[in-house]
DNA sequence: GCTAGAATGCAAACTTTTATACATTTGGGT
DNA sequence: ACCCAAATGTATAAAAGTTTGCATTCTAGC
């Protein structure tokens, strides 16, 4: 899955211990979605976290005649709604449900209190704040400073870490090229130029990574500075 | 003073409480750098804090070829290097004083201690983080989906608001170009077409809104929610 | 297997942006 | 008041990206 919010960043479940995750759970209530079903609407006032059980949302804007434009689509584990509390400000993005899902709800002032009572989860909630930030500062970076085809050969790299399938990433050029900005032709020439390297291979649907240390190399030669990075996550967690 | 991290998003220092500004002083020492001088450099394993007192510091990534690109300036009260501390990686950054600056420089394990004994500590830390995050988000959005000038518009709207002065923002189109990631000619045109509606000055090294209010208007009829383009790049499922 | 819908490939005309080069303007410093 | 480096304006050719329209290929679902 491609996303920008999500890409390198780590779930919240995994940040936090079995405990801390019961305790979220007990102050919290599930709710199931069908598939396109709103979950919140831009604008909403009740601040509160939400952390994805199953299925995925959709994070986006609403526009004329049920067009959806998507900024972010999270998985199990993830969490949003962080803006909501420490900003206090209301929803920004309209989220929906993709496929049959489930949330864990938890309101504002029940999620404060344990907030302020368990450093661990202020811990974690930073560490994929952190991450979120530093991801979109270097994809940003790189928007600015790359050549479309080693962007794109960068960021392929670097979702494939994060899937689930290291060979192959599950995307159409539709969304890649909405993700860059640029148009689904741009996109498809970049794919192209990669291909001829014969370091990757555009399938319907997919991509596939074909000589994973080989593209890296590929990408560092181009980058201005050494700026591939290692994906290390150690979670800090105590 | 342009940036992108910091716009928008509040200072660590009006965060907090003046008891809590005076724990953080009491834990960390004071660092002195005169114009130029390196405050740490990329690769550094050394997990810590640093907040601004006085001056600016630039943080960026020194090319290729000596040259030095700026990713982000920051003024009194910013803080950075959250990413040391909560993502466990070194600092991917050179950050270098701008003109005599002054920092508080805080190690790794003093501050996590009292993060981990402060609520208000980490409250703080995770609004500048929602907010950068958010900040971002919003801008790689505006740049995919609006026209130079309407983008560039919009942001400066959004820089005045923080500026000192509410009408005049200081800076020169280079660093404008290079944040959109543009040339200097495009932002120089996108300037002009601005300045043509009479709702801003373009002067030499600053950039002067003469109608605060109706170039927000002109802003919002052109980038309201509700008539973003009709693409159809995301259906409801994949 | 078929088939329909989705995804991709491709080409031509076009618009936009860039690079380059040079002229002009500005404003701080001596 | 002058000088000069920095900032801006402008012009033109080249490159990159977009739009449009249609052909082709793929795959899920029957």
């Amino acid at each position: 899955m491609i996303d920008l919010l999500q890409h390198g960043s780590p779930s919240l479940i995994d940040l936090i211990s079995d405990e801390l995750w019961r305790q979220l759970q007990a102050i919290g209530t599930v709710e199931r979605y069908q598939d396109g079903q709103m979950i919140h609407m831009r604008g909403d006032e009740k601040p509160g976290i939400t952390v994805v059980l199953d299925g995925r949302v959709m994070i986006g804007l609403q526009g004329s005649e049920g067009t959806f434009l998507t900024s972010s689509v999270m998985g199990r584990g993830q969490c949003f709604g962080e803006f909501t509390l420490f900003a206090g400000l209301p929803r920004t993005h309209d989220i929906s449900a993709i496929g049959e899902t489930q949330v864990l709800q938890i309101k504002g002032k029940p999620f404060l209190a344990l907030f302020n009572a368990e450093p661990s989860l202020s811990h974690a909630l930073l560490t994929i704040n952190v991450y979120r930030t530093h991801g979109l500062l270097e994809f940003l970076d790189d928007l600015r400073r790359l050549p479309l085809p080693v962007h794109v050969a960068k960021f392929l790299l670097s979702m494939s870490e994060s899937a689930s399938n290291k060979k192959e990433i599950q995307c159409n050029q539709e969304v890649l090229a909405f993700n860059f900005g640029v148009s689904r032709i741009s996109i498809g020439k970049a794919l192209k130029k990669l291909e001829a390297t014969g370091l990757i291979e555009v399938g319907y649907g997919k991509i596939a990574i074909t000589d994973h240390p080989q593209l890296r190399r590929w990408v560092e030669q181009r980058c201005p500075v050494s700026a591939l990075r290692a994906s290390r996550v150690n979670s800090t967690s105590q």
